[in-house]
DNA sequence: ACTGGCACTCGCACGGACGGAGTGCCAGTC
DNA sequence: GACTGGCACTCCGTCCGTGCGAGTGCCAGT
C-alpha cells in the first residue's frame, strides 16, 4: 500500500530530522525540509497513526514528536541504508591505527578513533583469552620460592600471574619447568588447557611433580576462566557533550555502568563478526543502560573471533553512521591482529 | 598578634563550611558553627581584610564569601591538619588490595579503592620503565621473519615490542638471541640500556651480528624513551555528581584532557614519595584543569620511586581528608609493589 | 577592640501575561 | 476515499515585575 509506505517515510523523516536538530519535529517543518508531495495535513494524519502503533510519542501536547524505542527499532532495521563512509573517514581510520607498537596501543588508538569518529563513548574489548591459544610461556624467577608466569597468546595478548610455590626452586628447576610446561601448553586453546595437566603431571619428573602441580594449577584456573576481561573505554568527554540534552542530566549511572565494565562486557560476549549489533533503550535491560544505544560488532575472522567493540550513545543517536564507522573500524582492527 | 590569628581561624572556617556546604558563606553562619568568641561583625571586619589580601571573595554583593586558590593554597600550607584515615579505611585499604592477582590489577583496584576513598577522579600512574630495571627478556618468534620481545622488569611490568627481522631466523638463533640479551641486559637499568649495545655486538657471533643490531635497536629505542608512560583513570562518574555546581557545567576539557593523558603523565613527573603534592586551579597552568585541584604523591620507596597517584577533582574540595587517602594508598601500593 | 543596629544591595524564587509552535478536527475539493 | 486548508485550542517557554531574604558595610556606642 502506497500509504504505509508513506507513513514509513515520515518516522524515517521524523528520525532524521530529531537526530540532527534535538527538537520535537512538528508536521510543517517535516513539509518544508523533506518533499514527501503531500501537506501538512496529511502528515499529522499519519503521525497520528505513527503515534498510536508507539514509534512516535509527544513529549507534551502542542509539541512536535520524538520517536520512541519502538520506533528508533523499527528505523534501524528497515529504514536506514547503511551510509559509506567518506574517503576521509577512511584515509583516517588507516592512518590512525598504522603505526601502533603492540597490541595495548592498537586497542587504544582503536578506542580514540572510534571516538572521534562517531563523537560517542567508544568501548573495545581486549581480545578473548578463551578463543586464543598458547603461543609461548615464560617461566621468570622472582624470589627463592616465587615464580611470575608470563602467557603469550596467538593474538599477541600477554598475561602475566604471580605464583608462590610449595619449595625453594633453583635456576635449573625453572628452566625444566619452563621446558615442560611449553611442550605441555605451546599450540593448546586456553579452554583445553585443563585437559592438559594429567599428562603433563605424567611425563614430569618425579621431583619436579610438585612444583608443576601448583603452578599448572595456578595457570588452568587463571586462564581457563578468564575472570576478567578488559576493556578499553574512551571519549566519555562526548558524555558531557550534549549531557544536559540528552542524557536529562543523569549521565552519571551512564559513567559508573561503563567504569563498571562488567555490564558492558556481558553485552559485548554475545556480538560476532558479521552483523553489527544495535541495541536501543529499554532492550538493554541495565538499569543505567535505559536512555542509551549500544551498537557492537565482533572483531577478527569468522573463524577466530577476538573480541567486541562498538559505542555507546543517547537513543537519539546517529545509527546508520555509527553502525558504518563501527563496522568499517572492526574490519581494519581484524585485519591487523589477524596479521600479527 | 592575636589579630591575625582569629583572621586565620576565620579563613580555615569559611574553608571548611564552604566545601561541606557549597554555599558561600556568610559571617552570621560562620559565628553560628564555629565558637570563635566574636559577633558577626566582628568577623565581617576579618572577611573584610581577607578579601583585600585576596584569601577570598565573593561571588557578587551581598552573597557570602568563597575561598579564592589563593585562600585555599594558605589553608593547605598552614591551616590543615592531616587527618588520620579512620580504622574502617584502613581496613578498606587492605581489604581492596590484597588478592590482586598482577600488576594490572593492582592498579586497577587502587584506582578504584582512591576514588572511592575520596570521591573524586583517581589516577595512577604505571611504574615508570625508566626508573626500573631489566628482570627477564624474552624473545618468542611469531613468523619467520618476525619477533615478539617480551621485557619483565623488576617491577613487574611487562612490556612487548613486536620486531621484524631483516633475514629469516631459525630456532636456534631465536634461543642464542635470547641468551646473549639476556647476559647483556639483566639487571641493567633501562635508562642504561644504550650502554650495553657496543659491547653486546662485539660478543655476539658473526653470524648473529645482523639480528643483534636490529634487535637490540628498537628494544633501545622503546625502552630508553618510553615514550608513553601509561596512566589508570577511574572515578570519572564523581564528575557528574556535583558537576554543574562545581565546574559550571563545563567538566567535558577536564575529561577531554585527562583522556589526553600527556597532561596529567606531565604532572605526575613531579611527585615524590616523601611529600604530598597540591596543585590548586590556576597553579596548574593547563587551561582545562583551571578550577581543578591535584593531589599526588610518588609511591615506591626514596631509593626506587615508582611512579605516582593522586586525585583531581574541583579546587573546592576536601584537602585535608583527601591527601590524608591519597598518602595512605600511595603507602600501602609501594610495600605492596616492593616485595613482589 | 569589639558589638549591636541599621540602611542598602543584590540575587533568586514566585507568579502572571504573552507569543508561538503544534495539534486535532472538520468541512471542502479532486 | 484520500488529501487539503482553515480554525480553535492547548500548552510550553520566556519575559518581566515584585517581594523576600541573606549578607554586607558602616557607624555610633561600650
Amino acid at each position: 500500500m502506497a500509504h504505509d509506505e508513506r507513513r514509513l517515510e515520515v518516522l524515517r523523516a521524523i528520525v532524521q530530522d530529531y537526530v540532527s536538530t534535538n527538537d520535537p519535529v512538528g508536521s510543517k517543518a517535516l513539509a518544508e525540509r523533506h518533499d514527501l508531495g503531500v501537506s501538512p495535513a496529511t502528515i499529522r494524519n499519519d503521525m497520528a497513526v505513527l503515534e498510536e502503533q508507539g514509534y512516535i510519542t509527544q513529549p507534551h501536547t502542542s509539541a512536535g514528536r520524538v520517536p520512541t524505542d519502538k520506533g528508533y527499532r523499527l528505523f534501524v532495521d528497515r529504514l536506514s541504508a547503511v551510509k559509506p563512509l567518506s574517503a576521509a573517514e577512511r584515509r583516517a581510520i588507516e592512518r590512525f591505527l598504522d603505526g601502533a607498537v603492540d597490541l595495548h596501543d592498537v586497542l587504544g588508538r582503536t578506542v580514540r578513533l572510534l571516538a572521534q569518529l562517531t563523537r560517542q563513548v567508544a568501548v573495545v574489548q581486549y581480545p578473548t583469552l578463551s578463543r586464543s591459544a598458547v603461543r609461548h610461556l615464560e617461566v621468570v624467577q622472582v624470589a627463592a620460592a616465587r615464580l611470575l608466569l608470563v602467557l603469550i597468546t596467538d593474538t599477541g595478548r600477554v598475561e602475566q600471574r604471580v605464583v608462590d610455590t610449595p619449595v625453594e626452586v633453583d635456576a635449573g628447576a625453572v628452566a625444566d619447568l619452563r621446558a615442560l610446561l611449553n611442550k605441555a601448553f605451546t599450540g593448546v586453546k586456553l579452554t583445553d588447557a585443563g585437559d592438559q595437566v594429567p599428562d603433563l603431571l605424567e611425563t614430569a619428573p618425579p621431583h619436579l611433580r610438585g612444583l608443576v602441580a601448583t603452578v599448572s594449577a595456578t595457570l588452568v584456573e587463571t586462564l581457563v576462566e578468564p575472570s576478567e576481561d578488559r576493556l578499553v573505554i574512551g571519549g566519555t568527554a562526548n558524555l558531557a557533550r550534549g549531557s544536559a540534552l540528552d542524557f536529562s542530566g543523569t549521565m552519571r549511572p551512564l559513567l559508573e555502568a561503563l567504569e563498571e565494565q562488567v555490564v558492558v562486557l556481558r553485552l559485548m560476549s554475545e556480538v560476532d563478526a558479521s552483523t553489527v549489533l544495535v541495541r536501543i533503550g529499554e532492550e538493554n535491560a541495565h538499569e543505567a543502560l535505559t536512555g542509551a544505544s549500544l551498537v557492537t560488532v565482533g572483531y577478527g575472522s569468522a573463524d577466530r573471533p577476538l573480541g567486541g567493540l562498538g559505542v555507546v550513545g543517547p537513543t537519539r543517536m546517529d545509527y546508520p553512521g555509527n553502525m558504518a564507522a563501527v563496522r568499517a573500524v572492526a574490519r581494519y582492527v581484524g585485519h591487523l591482529l589477524a596479521e600479527s
